[in-house]
DNA sequence: CTTCCTTACTTTCCCTTGGAAAGGTATGGT
DNA sequence: ACCATACCTTTCCAAGGGAAAGTAAGGAAG
């Protein structure tokens, strides 16, 4: 990889164009200088240097035609410019993707975790990294530009520190220095979520949007915010903590030590148990919850449906509070969403105030493997949005 | 006011410079070169300029000198270099202020109003700013540089238009524009919350701070929030809505339909509204209840500790999603912050979550010309903050 | 077929901006 | 008197992007 590894010793003008392309897939020279407001002169002086170190690229001319003038030359991103790894870790395993430019998939991989010690974990992501290596056609050690890690808690991205995971009890751990010197590639760390949310923020539902917030649901509830093109982090390094605001009740007492956060009625922890209080069933899992539910059981649905009311408070109190242009609701307990979304846009409705209203609920059931994809979102960001 | 209304022609260095001497008082130029970034010489070329056209003002030698080396020339901001004016629209009456660049009170006045109808609230305004012209000093008619009008509700800065106002019953006025054309000066709306919160950004408690949230108890609860050194304004025109967060507990019913939202415990009126009923007595007033609670009555004394538990949640809310570093809470209520505060930073502590704790609040009780200022901090930072 | 028109792209020139570095200046110390 | 030490100024210079003129490529009109 020769001539430039990232866009970062590129004029802004280079960076705005890419960063249009990016977004947009294909555009011509003076579409893309309507959209920027730079002149004509500034977008075809900015792409020179990009066609020519193979970041975009020229494409044949479109279908449909206008009648008269030069005919444009539309443009669009080289996505195989560059090829990232990401990888996220849980308490039990580790999941890993590599991708191209874009973000998107080439190959997935799995491993199981057997221990949570840190050194044990770091070869076990070094290995994870080798096998997409390997899949990618191994054209030599630099065919990977980096690798994204992320992981649930506390994590400073800066730094590359992973400040503290509950789930793999974990503390202070510099993750990012220790997977970089196992695996030989330069790699960055970021809260899963937050990971996630810059993937929708460039390549998913939240592209071009001024403001987005994402809400994940499964094992713990998390929500990335996206306020002005930037993931807010939080100045203490927490943020989105949507699972635990006080919410839902004064019922069940959470491992916060709380009663009402959602966590304790809406994640897949808690309808799982709350369903088996409701049929008796001790050993109920949560994929027969949801087909009891499916299957009109009313104790079981009742469950869901405060599930989803809680979820519908928890994102009227993101709305009310942020204004949002969009939520995006994922995870995986978005799967069984069918049963959540009546009750969650009802009680939205009800509680999101005026104007707030208006924000868009969208669903994106989530493979799991996006969450790795993640990682690799904002490894490619360092490349191409430069000193953010 | 001759060479410069504003500094929207001057190079971005010039903007960085005027901001870091508004933020911080007085400062040399070799300390503006270290806090920016910019080059000592660079800051010589925008400062030459500023001084020329008055914005800033060089000082006498500072009493606390260094010993070797060539003596540094503080620099510091010309405030009485333009004069503004803020008005603040309620349901009844106008309050009005003048200030200097730095947004600082020089006079105020007010206004009763005994209509709403929007030709009778605009004449009232332009008297009031034509009063507040006069105790400038009437240096004839271009003393006023601008206005700012606030007022409640959905307000869209850009197009000087007030969506809806509830307390007015106001819908699609075009309010900026009818203000200047009746008092002949450029005139800015803006929601009196988000100005509030531009005012603290700059000229508060707020300076300098990454991201912080301002808490507004009163008649009613509202909340800006600033990030990144904007000030949040919503998709679709809401933000902040702390008011009705759903946290309240289900006995109250709000204004807006729903139960558990924070203004139906914790508004001026929820709270005289319990007191009343916990003794008894349904002529009680605000300042009695507040009296009471000072001499221990337990019932009087339950409902402000309630409010303050649930302010104390919603505190929380925000610092779990948001994660600023500080929160504000300010506005009439917080004069009688005592018999909240323990509750609150109680509440507070156990519901943020993580490190979000860590956030710390910060008490401002407001006079009620503050929210006029507000208006003047937002027709001020057109000034200094040009296109933002 | 020639000419003209329209639109897209390219080139050239210029202005603005801000950095680097060297020079100037005010002070206290020797 | 000379020096050391900052601070401030000046002078250059390179980079970035705008404006406008020039070029390319196709269609339409005569």
């Amino acid at each position: 990889m020769v001539p430039g590894m990232s866009l970062a010793d590129q004029p802004p003008a280079a960076v705005l164009v890419f960063q249009t392309l990016l977004v947009h897939g294909s555009l011509t020279r003076a579409e893309i200088g309507r959209r920027t407001g730079l002149s004509a002169g500034a977008v075809t002086k900015a792409a020179t240097p990009l066609l020519a170190d193979g970041w975009i690229t020229e494409l044949g001319r479109p279908a449909g035609e206008r009648a008269s003038g030069r005919p444009a030359t539309p443009m669009a991103v080289r996505a195989d410019r560059a090829r990232f790894v990401g990888v996220k870790v849980t308490g039990d395993e580790l999941i890993g993707v590599l991708t191209d430019l874009t973000a998107r998939p080439l190959a997935s991989r799995r491993a199981a975790l057997d221990s949570r010690d840190v050194g044990t974990v770091v070869l076990a992501i070094a290995r994870l990294i080798g096998q997409l290596r390997a899949a990618a056609g191994a054209e030599g050690d630099d065919a990977v530009h980096s690798v994204g890690v992320t992981i649930s808690g506390d994590v400073d991205g800066q730094t590359g520190t992973v400040q503290y995971s509950p789930f793999l009890d974990w503390r202070r751990v510099p993750l990012a220095q220790l997977v970089e010197s196992a695996s030989g590639i330069p790699t960055v760390i970021e809260n899963d979520v937050r990971a996630l949310t810059v993937a929708e923020q460039w390549f998913g539902a939240g592209v071009g949007l001024s403001s987005f917030a994402l809400v994940t649901v499964g094992a713990g509830i998390g929500c990335g915010l996206s306020i002005g093109g930037r993931v807010v982090s939080g100045a203490h390094g927490v943020s989105g903590e949507v699972g635990h605001l006080p919410v839902g009740g004064t019922d069940r007492t959470c491992t916060c030590g709380n009663t009402g956060c959602v966590e304790t009625v809406a994640s897949t922890h808690a309808i799982t148990e709350q369903a088996r209080q409701a049929t008796g069933d001790p050993a109920l899992t949560m994929e027969e919850a949801v087909r009891l539910a499916h299957a009109d059981n009313a104790a079981v649905r009742a469950v869901f449906s405060r599930a989803g009311h809680v979820m519908g408070l928890a994102m009227a109190s993101v709305a009310n509070l942020i204004g949002p242009e969009r939520i995006i609701i994922s995870g995986e307990g978005a799967a069984s969403y069918d049963l959540f979304a009546d009750q969650i846009r009802q009680t939205f409705a009800d509680h999101a105030f005026g104007a707030a209203a208006d924000c868009d609920l969208v669903v994106r059931p989530l493979p799991f493997e996006e969450w790795a994809r993640g990682g690799a979102a904002v490894a490619a960001q360092r490349v191409f949005a430069p000193a953010k």
